[in-house]
DNA sequence: AAGTGGTCTAGACCACTCC
DNA sequence: GAGTGGTCTAGACCACTTG
């Protein structure tokens, strides 16, 4: 069972200052009150605000400069579409600013071959569930997603799974497992035929590829995906903080 | 004038962390002393610790159990080519374990074009930096990175300048301008006839392209680049921590 | 029940930038 | 010199896992 747990005050004032920022309360280029200050107005002590403040550093968004203050990056609105959000292809197509749906192209339950065997070190043939999803942005195909998780783990029938929902969620909802971490690996492809269909691509015209592996906070592998990125339709940016 | 900076404890803790991971005092799958014994040993508060900690729970090495203990990942040593460390290419290569070397392909100073006044912020025609440079692993060719600059930025002649040294340091060195953030737009194509040459390519490979801008403390683009990846022979592998 | 990591506080000192 | 962000401490309480 899911339950929703209490947001702590860090996320809380995360989440107050994005807003702010996003509704021009904190303009792009200005300075933001002093840490102090800020802390004390929201009635928390100055690490947690820090702490809040700690992935819009991160992400670009705010400037910290020692001796001086905060400022509001002077093109936070031009780096949306961001690799940090990009646990959820939901998130990342809503943050470039379109709508988000899934297609359901298939789910089924098959024998794990060599590489499924291999990567989620389970034996070969173990049943393994397959699901296959066209990510559309505002009606157009932007990701041809495979994803990939072990029979073993479903806690009902994987037929009565809904599989529209973000992967983690998947997971949690259906196989009791949290994603700790994950690797993904990115390259560069022809797409196979079927990708061409699907994402009404010309055939030599390359894309992104992820193949990415989850793994539980046992350090046990609970999924992996194969993913198709139409990257001329959906921009794939990464912003990184120069940390000293 | 580059100065060299003491290192503050968290840093130095954290280098500590690390090579006891690499050196196998914490072996993969074990788990660490608690946070305040570690806290102890090393003289040092656990707030400090936990600092220390952060970016080697991001990169995923380690693995917090709330209520239980924090855990070596089984797999650090395949986690080795991180995007994070991606600030230099440098870093990348060696960090997957080959030699890194460098050729200065060109350097030359140019009247910019319209994209390079559009994302530099500066006035046509006026005189850029530019730089190619091929980046080896193992004497095979795995990056064809272009970088300009301004030539306004510069506080010596840009003939004197070595050309073999990461980006920022070049910035640091000869520009005297510090990278806050930057953004990198990460895309699939094939490769210009030159960067088949240059990479020792097929003409229908398609590879990776990072289109990179870097920007300094006052928010100002200080410089960009343009890398062609050969992620068939280095692989780009982007590690994340799935936090709550 | 004991021990672990997760969160939060109040206060201190430092390095730095600006006026 | 005044004010800012950067670092660090000591201590507290909570949520959670394990024996």
């Amino acid at each position: 069972m899911i339950l929703k747990r209490p947001q702590t005050i860090t996320s809380q004032v995360n989440s107050i200052l994005r807003k702010r920022i996003r509704d021009g309360a904190y303009a792009p280029g200005s300075k933001l009150p002093s840490e102090s200050d800020l802390a004390a107005e929201l009635g928390v002590s100055r690490a947690t605000l820090r702490q809040a403040m700690t992935s819009l550093v991160s992400e670009g968004m705010l400037l910290p400069r020692q001796g001086d203050g905060t400022y509001v990056n002077r093109r936070v609105f031009e780096i949306s579409t961001r690799l940090e959000s990009f646990w959820s292809f939901t998130h990342m197509i809503e943050n470039s600013g379109r709508k988000c749906t899934i297609h359901v192209l298939s789910t089924q339950v098959l024998p794990a071959g060599q590489r499924e065997s291999d990567v989620l070190e389970i034996a070969p043939e173990e049943p393994i569930y397959v699901m296959e999803r066209l990510f559309f942005a505002d009606e157009q195909p932007v990701i041809l997603s495979t994803n990939i998780i072990p029979v073993a783990f479903f806690s009902i029938a994987p037929e009565c799974c809904d599989a529209r929902v973000p992967l983690n969620v998947f997971l949690e909802t259906y196989c009791d497992q949290w994603i700790a971490y994950s690797t993904s690996d990115i390259r560069s492809a022809l797409p196979a035929p079927q990708a061409v269909e699907r994402l009404q691509l010309d055939s030599d015209e390359p894309l992104l590829t992820f193949f990415d592996v989850f793994y539980n906070r046992a350090d046990q592998p609970v999924a992996f995906g194969l993913n198709n990125y139409a990257d001329k339709r959906l921009n794939m940016r990464l912003v990184r903080a120069w940390g000293a």
